[in-house]
DNA sequence: CGCGCTGTAGATAGCGCTAACATCCAGAGG
DNA sequence: CCTCTGGATGTTAGCGCTATCTACAGCGCG
């Protein structure tokens, strides 16, 4: 009774198998898999059971070869291989979501890295695009700003959506977060709590975000009617030892010290807070300090940081969906808003009477 | 003077542009991508010059399809796409080496993951095999102890590498570091700075490396033969609340407290020093405390961890190379060991005179 | 001078799939 | 009864490469 043939020197069921089995042709078996309408119900049922059966999966190169259609979706980051700056749980995140909605479409994620400071990263991008012909592309910052590349992926007529990128300009799709707004509302948190000489520390001024934020620190003063003193508002890079520095320079720089510092992102924040430790002030009693970002370090500080919650995940994903709305022929929505949401933890509080007392003593010292 | 013919309806150029304009056939256009043998010099420079100047990428579909290889290494992650847990810069790290090393090589790393504790792991690893057809597979903690898949790979013939599993048997190359004495070194770290009550904090018992660190940590008592106290282990799960539940048993507990704490991971040693802060204690004047992988948190604490770094993107380079070492026939030596580094930071100081003394004073009150 | 050998190159035949066209057949409409 | 239509299937060709076989020139050797 048992079947035999199955030839099987391999692991490999081939389309061809899955035919024979059902008896069927291969185009029917391919329609089956490409979910095409007109195949008979009845058909569509046995040669889906023999699939099941054989645990037959299509051989992706060889789909791709002949459908013009790769069924990748390349993650583009900043940086070179051997380099890799920047927060991990950024990338794991944008990639987690960009894997997810992947998974789900029957789409593979190819993660690769490209150095948009060098001249040859136009070639880099080509070269990738040939050999992998991904069906779309999503760019994470700052790769989403380089009109170079933009340029390129335009020419080569690949889709692609973007991940807040400079300017939300442009027919592709776009995802982001209102900087501005977010760095507001945190702001605002600060100087509701009572604070009125707020330390902001800013981000590179070359990412566009960084401006944001400041824009948004700037506009919650004025919406408050707080004098700005632009002594306050000192440069940062998004790291630990910048933010260390940023803190240094406002709390021992001969001026009366903030009683609250806003960081423009959670490593600034940690830095900050080291500083403060040094200092021997308690936060948030002495020191109210607040992060961008919540990311993975916020928890783990001690007090946990105060900051501002945007779903990077839910950014990876939304930008894959733009892509593949993209390759699908519908228009997707162009530019996509991801919520931001204050997580308030425990380096933020009231200024204490006496960090108030001993600020207006040294201001009464400075003049 | 100008060419015409140059079709180019599309970007693509394929081998056959390459081959007419070098005056060569197909195959010897494929030989000079192949860096075959048999191929003249002057032909060689000549085809390759063509290849330049016309920016010719082969296609890596056709190339797979046909080639039955596929220049894809996939590196396999634990964890549903939609969950993902664990530390992020342990990830970004293997993968950093890893596609490091892919590139150098003409490979491209495919990141998936798989949840191996679900049933259907083996069934999703199977279909992966089969569409993406990975030359070699580089399995991250905790996969590469799942006895299940390895026998899977085994038998569908995907050479494969394992990072840090929990047994370094078996013929296929294994990348790992040498817990127990990395372990054992930090402790005696803490040992020669005059500690002698010392806390571990233990990760979760079902990891591997989490058993061989605990023995390097007896072992080192053993060896300075300073006697084991039970009450100062205390379980740990490798999150940041596990190792602040983990302190407060120690340091809270109605037991003397230790004067130096060595959590089993970074992240656990982040949880004890909030919770040292929040006792008040300062690190390390009053108590010592250390770390173990040296990841991204490491540096933003206060004070900074004293840590026992291994190399991450080291292991995933190092796997790599053995994956590629496999698919090339050569047999690579089947364990490597990483070396690892103890990272003196501020987290680690000798016991503080004072503190010693509390401790003896407590310890008279006690018996 | 024939023999085999080696190094170089071309010709041929697909890899496993699917686009595009061809075919078939039932049922509607004349 | 013959078209015509359109859904369900089959047939053919070939995507861009490379494994494999074949061709042939040049050379040494007995």
């Amino acid at each position: 009774m048992k079947r035999r043939k199955k030839s099987s020197r391999r692991t490999t069921v081939t389309i061809r198998h899955v035919a024979e089995q059902s008896g069927v042709s291969l185009m029917t078996v391919s329609r089956v898999l490409n979910e095409s309408p007109n195949v008979a119900e009845a058909t569509r049922v046995r040669v889906q059971k023999v699939i099941a059966q054989l645990g037959f999966v299509p051989h992706r190169a060889a789909r791709s070869l002949r459908a013009r259609r790769s069924w990748w979706i390349a993650l583009l980051f900043q940086g070179a291989a051997r380099e890799l700056r920047g927060d991990p749980s950024y990338v794991v995140e944008l990639q987690a979501g960009v894997i997810e909605r992947c998974v789900e479409n029957g789409y593979h994620a190819a993660v690769e890295r490209l150095d948009a400071s060098t001249p040859i990263a136009a070639t880099q991008l080509r070269e990738l695009v040939q050999q992998l012909a991904p069906d779309g592309v999503v760019l994470a910052p700052p790769l989403s700003s380089s009109e170079e590349l933009l340029a390129l992926l335009r020419a080569l007529h690949v889709p692609f959506a973007r991940v807040a990128p400079r300017s939300t300009d442009g027919d592709e799709p776009v995802v982001f977060i209102d900087d501005r707004a977010a760095s507001r509302q945190m702001t605002e948190h600060l100087l509701s709590l009572g604070h009125r000489r707020i330390g902001f520390v800013q981000g590179p001024m070359q990412r566009s975000y960084s401006v944001r934020r400041m824009a948004g620190y700037r506009a919650a003063l004025r919406a408050w009617k707080v004098r700005e003193e632009p002594a306050l508002i000192v440069p940062g890079d998004f790291t630990f030892e910048g933010g260390r520095m940023a803190a240094a320079q406002l709390l021992g720089g001969g001026m009366p010290p903030p009683t609250a510092i806003f960081a423009s992102n959670d490593e600034s924040a940690a830095g900050c807070l080291a500083d403060a430790h040094q200092r021997g002030l308690r936060v948030p009693r002495d020191l109210s300090i607040a992060g961008f970002d919540d990311t993975y370090v916020a928890t783990m500080l001690y007090p946990p940081l105060t900051t501002m919650s945007q779903s990077i995940r839910e950014m990876g994903r939304m930008a894959t969906d733009q892509v593949l709305q993209l390759i699908k022929g519908t228009t997707p929505s162009q530019a996509i808003r991801i919520e931001h949401r204050l997580v308030e933890r425990q380096s933020t509080a009231a200024p204490a009477v006496a960090a108030v007392a001993a600020q207006e003593k040294s201001a009464q010292q400075v003049p």
